[in-house]
RNA sequence: GCGGACGUGGCGGAACUGGUAGACGCAACGGACUUAAAAUCCGUCGGCCGCAAGGCCAUGGGGGUUCGAGUCCCCCCGCCCGCACCA
């Protein structure tokens, strides 16, 4: 027997089917299409595993459903703008533009050698001016539909650096590079108003559309945009006083109306006109906006941040209780762009309200009775009371449940004209600047005369100008310092104008990307899609990708979808079809003494600890976590390539773990998988030329053998499995299927009796090392290519059709069943399938173990699940 | 803090709508082959008691529903992901 060896035979199959074209979609539209697609990579420098798992997971799709008769397209490209690259020019000196494309040039090589099913011709790079010059026309479109406006938000601010930091570049609060505390700094910036079409977008997740979508991910949409129903109304000022233009009072949304009467102190944002009003006279409290200015912008670090609160001088009344008045403060934890950036707070049954009244000693009223609570005695002390009950200290509401309270409330302050009932979001429009370089440039010119105006449609595309990769060291956005760029005629009147400098947001490359696939290149149009193209592959069929991607980019590209077929590019609303989200690929991490993270390969780990590979200093193991550059817990693929092949590599990765789960990387697994590989070589290479010498058409006489039967099983079981993405379990059977096949003794019948002459015998094993072959096929390619040939198999397996299996062969004349006394499994029973309830029953009182176990007791009930289990109750 | 997942042998995991817990793989151990090693093959492999037959315990912890719970319900603990300028 020969040694299997990927390193010759692994690029000998890629090339015959680059020869072939193999992998080419083909324009014919008569066969039903299939679009697979996973998240296009970053092109951060090198493939890591991660990206193997995904593209792996892609493949067997795309494989499978070619073999089942689909026109497959399974395209890739490169979400190629983006932070890194500026990051790289940082430090490297290297040009933005000239690091990604290496990059590129790099990981393509590198996906090329894990033999994945792609149609490389349709390959696209978002920072390629083909690409984004139809992003700067889909921009102009949107904006003259009305879904692009220009309005006041806060950035981070660094005021050392004097520059604008991603939240990524905001650690503990302080800006990366100068260690400076993040001021947020309001900057005027474009948004694509995406809550215009919430309503939709929230829909489309529970009227079907999406039923291809796990519930998870659609839930944490439905959170995201948080729909809720409440009440938009107005405190009246106490004491006659009035706001700063004139109001008399301050306005508030709430969902829980029902607690009115527990309110005990309203709170505005620290941007909130009122705030700014009361700032401009009063110092500590202009310092104290400061303080709480001094925090990133992102929701996580304003919630995690300690309630504070500044008392203004101003007081609201109750609109129930007369002569009731309570103090409105500036609290850092009210978000402006939430509701009408004030609150009232109603401290018995809301946490952070609870929290803030006892820091302020503020009075704690709880209006909400438990069920079964002594309305005497029931107190809040540390815990505010969210769940359901009656009301009471409630006025007019007493009594009533918080669903009829809430209504009651309402109706009550519509009928006094304070205000209304109201539907709130919590989905914000999308905010698209970015005050970077490395980017897609916003298609607009800022004239002193004419204000904001859209670049013309034939100045498209506008093309990022060269800058010195030294520029990228200065704090700052290089496209502010580039005049023979920024200054250009104003296309209205032509007088003196100005480029926008902010470029868009990377999600906007991504939220289009896979309707650019649907045409192939020489035939793309003078526009973002072709609409019969783009008409025939969309929605994409299946589409695979990190969860860490549940939220932003699904919804981004839905919206953006939206507004394509709303702008007469697209005629479909959603984009994906059925959605996979993949689990990540974790890794421990390592530190030396001094704290550095280290790379697993420097790292020697024996018996639980761990040393420095090179000079066996003590390493420190840490968690294990996503792979991440920063932490340096990435295992490079090429290196698993090289000594055990792709194959082996595409196997691990699949095995195992369910696909929707985290999986830990580990050398010892991927020995296994190239035992594997061995292994089926191994079982394939002695039947050379099998798959000739037999007419699978026609199976012989006596056909009915254990071999037979697994084959079959099998074929059923591998094939529901990858429809159903259970990868790892595809595989299991896989391997129990070659534990049979290698035992396969003399083909006999199922009860044991000498059947088959060695013809059917031959038959079988022809047949079992077939279906073998073409169900590995989708998981390790090249492998069985090479089997594929060696069985004497016609054309390519790639082009094989997927096998079927016999129902024949899959119906079982006898069941093993256990029997249990009182819930516990005292015996196994067989008994033949067609055997009814009774006879079951009997079967299991007269076994001898159960007999036993039962002695003495008497029998109370005997519950018969079919096919399953007995169990005898008795006592 | 808010939202979403997850927790089963030494490890990754399997167990279909509540029905025989531990499939399949890895590691480990014992043996065969070999001058030796690698590779390969055969066997053992949740814990405890027992010569065995068999019994008891066991799916993060505690409670509940049920003839029957890894699976459903309640409480608690742990870990991971996302939180709008990372992609």
């Amino acid at each position: 027997m020969s040694r299997y060896n990927p390193k010759e035979v692994e690029p000998k199959w890629r090339a015959r089917w680059d020869a072939a074209g193999a992998f080419r979609t083909s324009n014919d539209r008569k066969k039903p299409k299939y679009f697979v697609l996973e998240m296009f990579p970053y092109p951060s420098g090198r493939i890591h595993i991660g990206h193997v798992r995904n593209y792996a997971m892609g493949d067997v799709v795309a494989r499978y459903k070619r073999a089942c008769g689909f026109s497959v397209l399974h395209p890739m490209g490169w979400d190629a703008f983006g932070l890194p690259a500026e990051n790289a020019a940082m430090q490297t000196g290297k040009h933005p533009r000239d690091w990604t494309l290496a990059n590129i040039e790099t990981m393509k090589e590198q996906l090329k050698s894990m033999g994945l099913a792609l149609d490389w011709d349709r390959e696209v790079a978002t920072c390629n001016p083909d690409y984004y010059r139809w992003q700067q026309k889909l921009f102009l479109d949107f904006w003259k539909a009305g879904f692009v406006e220009r309005r006041e938000s806060y950035v981070n601010w660094d005021p050392v650096d004097m520059t604008v930091l991603a939240n990524e570049q905001v650690i503990d609060g302080k800006g990366w590079r100068s260690g400076a505390p993040v001021e947020r700094k309001k900057l005027s910036q474009w948004f694509f108003k995406i809550t215009d079409k919430a309503e939709d977008l929230l829909a489309a997740l529970d009227d079907g559309r999406l039923k291809g979508w796990p519930e998870n991910v659609r839930l944490m949409q439905r959170n995201w945009i948080g729909k809720s129903k409440g009440l938009r109304m107005k405190f009246p000022f106490a004491d006659g006083m009035k706001g700063p233009n004139g109001e008399d009072g301050l306005e508030v949304y709430t969902t829980r109306p029902d607690t009115l009467f527990g309110a005990s102190f309203a709170a505005v944002a620290i941007d909130h006109p009122l705030a700014a009003h009361y700032a401009a006279k009063d110092k500590d409290l202009a310092a104290f906006i400061a303080d709480c200015q001094k925090v990133g912008t992102s929701e996580e670090a304003i919630e995690k941040a300690e309630k504070r609160g500044y008392k203004l001088p101003l007081r609201i009344a109750h609109p129930f209780v007369d002569g009731r008045a309570f103090p409105v403060f500036v609290a850092n934890f009210v978000l402006m762009n939430y509701g009408t950036g004030a609150i009232f707070g109603s401290a018995g049954h809301d946490q952070r309200d609870l929290d803030f009244a006892r820091k302020y000693g503020l009075e704690v009223i709880p209006v909400v009775l438990p069920p079964g609570a002594d309305p005497a005695t029931f107190r809040v002390e540390d815990e505010a009371y969210v769940g359901p009950g009656t009301l009471f200290n409630s006025g007019f509401l007493n009594g009533l449940t918080i669903d009829e309270g809430i209504a009651a409330a309402i109706a009550r302050i519509e009928e006094m004209g304070l205000g209304r009932g109201a539907t709130n979001w919590r989905l914000r429009d999308w905010g698209v600047s970015r005050q970077r370089y490395w980017g897609c440039p916003i298609p607009a010119i800022h004239c002193e005369k004419c204000g904001v105006v859209p670049v013309q449609e034939k100045d498209l595309p506008v093309e990022l100008p060269e800058v010195e990769a030294s520029e990228f060291a200065i704090p700052g956005n290089p496209l502010t310092r580039t005049p023979e760029w920024l200054n250009v005629p104003c296309p209205e009147c032509g007088g003196p104008g100005k480029r926008e400098t902010d470029t868009m947001d990377t999600f906007v490359d991504s939220s289009w990307y896979f309707a650019r696939f649907a045409t192939r290149p020489e035939t793309r149009p003078e526009g973002p899609v072709d609409r019969s193209d783009a008409g025939y592959w969309l929605p994409v069929d299946q589409y695979i990708g990190g969860i860490e991607h549940a939220i932003l980019h699904l919804l981004y590209a839905r919206w953006f979808t939206r507004a394509m077929k709303d702008t007469g590019h697209l005629s479909v609303d959603e984009p994906f079809e059925n959605l996979f989200t993949q689990g990540m690929v974790t890794h421990a991490t390592y530190r030396d003494e001094k704290g550095n993270w280290l790379l697993p390969e420097d790292v020697v780990v024996e018996n639980g600890a761990a040393r420095h590979a090179e000079s066996g200093k003590p390493v420190a193991i840490g968690p294990i976590e996503k792979m991440s550059k920063s932490k340096k817990n990435v295992v490079s693929p090429e290196g698993i390539a090289d000594k055990y092949g792709a194959d082996a590599a595409r196997w691990f990765m699949l095995s195992d773990s369910p696909p929707e789960r985290d999986v830990e990387w580990t050398d010892a697994g991927v020995a296994g998988a190239w035992k594997l590989v061995q292994r089926i070589w191994d079982a394939v290479e002695p039947a050379e030329g099998a798959l000739k010498r037999h007419d699978f058409s026609k199976p012989p006489a006596e056909a009915d053998t254990p071999l037979r039967r697994a084959t079959h099983e099998t074929i059923a079981g591998v094939t529901d499995d990858i429809e159903n993405f259970r990868f790892n379990k595809a595989i299991a059977r896989i391997y129990a299927f070659l534990n049979v096949l290698k035992d396969a003794p003399p083909a006999r019948r199922e009860d044991g009796s000498p059947a088959n002459g060695p013809r059917a015998e031959a038959y079988a094993q022809a047949e079992a090392l077939g279906a073998l072959v073409r169900l590995i096929a989708p998981f390790i390619p090249h492998l069985a290519e090479e089997c594929w040939e060696r069985l004497g198999g016609e054309g390519f397996v790639c082009d094989a059709p997927w096998p079927k299996a016999d129902p024949a062969l899959l119906v079982r004349s006898t069941l093993t069943l256990g029997v249990q006394v009182n819930g516990k499994r005292r015996a196994e029973i067989e008994v033949p399938a067609s055997a009814d309830n009774a006879a079951v029953e009997k079967a299991a009182l007269s076994d001898p173990a159960v007999a036993r176990h039962i002695d003495g007791l008497t029998l109370r009930k005997v519950v018969v699940v079919p096919g399953r289990v007995v169990n005898i109750v008795a006592n």
